[in-house]
DNA sequence: AGTATGACTCATT
DNA sequence: AAATGAGCCATAC
């Protein structure tokens, strides 16, 4: 495990993985596209719970390279996260720059963005 | 050391 | 169909 990545979980937790996991996964989520935190711990194996993604999104920050944390969202596409980003509106905004459509905090045809790495990712 | 909390979800009422 | 409760598991206090 590198050193010069600094986030609250000790070198010899198993849960180190899990996070580098996450990571990976987000990182590999195509431009427009989503996907959601119960998808990525459903992927990675259901024992670890969507709070744990959300989690280990909230700590995507510390990390690099970065993770676009603004591509994941919850079940029903709504932009949980975005009062986690510096400006609450750059999750929204990045989202419509790679052209998606959100209302309400909401993605618009969020199924048609849906990217599901355990069948679009092998 | 025990409780509370969270960028969640699913099952039950 | 909306509201509620319960699992989830690592941090924070």
């Amino acid at each position: 495990m590198p050193t010069n990545q600094k986030f609250p979980v000790n070198d010899q937790s198993k849960n180190y993985t899990f996070f580098q996991n996450v990571w990976d996964v987000v990182r590999q989520i195509p431009s427009g596209k989503v996907t959601t935190y119960g998808t990525i711990a459903n992927y990675l194996g259901t024992g670890l719970s969507a709070r744990m993604v959300g989690w280990a999104m909230n700590h995507s920050f510390v990390v690099s390279p970065k993770v676009p944390a603004h591509r994941v969202v919850n079940r029903n596409g709504m932009l949980s996260g975005k009062m986690h980003f510096s400006p609450p509106e750059k999750m929204q905004s990045l989202l419509e720059k790679e052209g998606l459509t959100i209302v309400d905090d909401q993605i618009k045809d969020f199924q048609l963005y849906f990217w599901d790495p355990s069948t679009e990712l092998l």
